[in-house]
DNA sequence: TTATATCGTCATAAAACTGTGATCTTGCCG
DNA sequence: CGGCAAGATCACAGTTTTATGACGATATAA
């Protein structure tokens, strides 16, 4: 299971735990200090799970809470909350305000994964599920097989985790910057034009033909699986 | 008789009696604590049978069993329930939500052993069947022989696990470190490209000559029994 | 003990995949 | 319509990954 997480938390030692066990997790950490830049960062790639300090020094938790689920984009975006132990009585405004589980600090790092999965699981179903399927195309994680239209599709491992990336987001689009970091990697010195020819080799193997090609460019924007794909 | 048994229960030291118990019964045991990562486990590897107390501390196990009843791959796994004397009322729904079976706790060990035999060989025979087919490929766990097309093929033991493993989950791609984890044991210390001599020789002697190879190589990401194999 | 089988590692060959630059095509602006 | 910028496509060479054969060590059987 690997997610993207938005940390936002202000004291470097926990955002360096916080760091080091999410990746070791397999999971894509991005960290705000000061909550500030959060709308920011949230709008540059949509985060799968956002962990929230309720102390910050700038804007408030509460506060930060309150934009992201007053945006239609990111309204469904799972909050957990890290509290201390006196912030009792925060902690349940903290949930009327749309936060979906909180820890106390300090908390365990295992107990903290434990409960990243199980929110996951629940509200990201996309994120674990075996198979994603839209319209006639249909790609399977366990088997790391892909069809379209019951013809079997041969994909290499790259562009396999490239469409894996589009059709569990799609509509979203992705810049050719944001794609290398997730389906290349974080440290992947790369041209962006090599996004360009991996998606032109992954349409070529999908498209066989005339076949409507469901991944869509947006001109100076980068691709997006098309979500209208399929209807 | 041996069968893959998926433990869930949190407190450790009936986890530790259960393992000891069915492993020594010849079984393989997988154990969740808290039924969080219930369902990864299941589809990591389908068990055919689960053990499942009744009392977590997260998920309960009402919703573990529904779970697993809700996902057609594994609607049929049967599951045991393991309830404390005081819990009668729930054993009633938990037979209602599709358990097959309970024992109350503190139970006693040879009974335990010999509900799950009844319950194998009433519910899944398939899972215990002496026998694994696939297309003109057939294994046999009491005599450990193969066969192919009629022809004996002779395997070592590893080769024979590793067959074994691959058909018991047919289709489902594994990486070079779990098949180390679960042909070779958790603690063997043997390098990854080991598991490709092992292919290579498993696929020689399954293949004399000019077969049809029943394993397919997923680049990067490992190896499989072909679910198509013999169709 | 000797003979036989199995196992893990290494070296090398073969195959598949990847990134890049050149070039062609398309879309967009005035 | 012309010119420019961005995207698509192609061929190719370098790299990564897998397949295979050989060997010594260890275990098993006779």
């Amino acid at each position: 299971m690997t997610a993207s997480i938005l940390v936002i938390e202000d004291e470097e030692p926990i955002q360096m735990l916080l760091r080091y066990n999410l990746e070791a997790e397999g999971h894509r950490v991005r960290v705000s200090a000061d909550g500030e830049d959060t709308m920011m960062l949230i709008g540059d790639e949509r985060p799968d799970l956002i962990l929230l300090d309720w102390m910050l020094s700038g804007i408030s938790g509460i506060e930060v809470c309150r934009l992201v689920r007053a945006r239609a984009e990111t309204r469904d975006i799972p909050i957990i909350m890290l509290t201390a132990r006196s912030e009792e009585a925060e902690r349940v405004r903290g949930l009327a305000t749309g936060a979906d589980d909180y820890l106390i600090k300090p908390f365990s790092v295992p107990e903290l994964l434990a409960r990243i999965k199980s929110i996951l699981r629940r509200l990201n179903p996309d994120a674990v599920a075996e198979e994603l399927k839209a319209g006639d195309l249909l790609l399977n994680r366990a088997t790391k097989r892909v069809m379209r239209a019951n013809r079997d599709v041969n994909l290499s491992p790259t562009e396999f985790r490239l469409l894996e990336h589009l059709m569990r987001n799609q509509g979203r689009v992705y810049s050719r910057s944001q794609l290398l970091d997730t389906v290349w990697g974080r440290d992947a010195e790369v041209d962006e034009r090599t996004v360009d020819v991996h998606v032109g080799r992954l349409r070529k193997m999908l498209n066989r033909g005339k076949d409507i090609d469901p991944i869509r460019t947006v001109r100076t924007g980068g691709y997006a699986f098309n979500e209208r794909f399929g209807s």
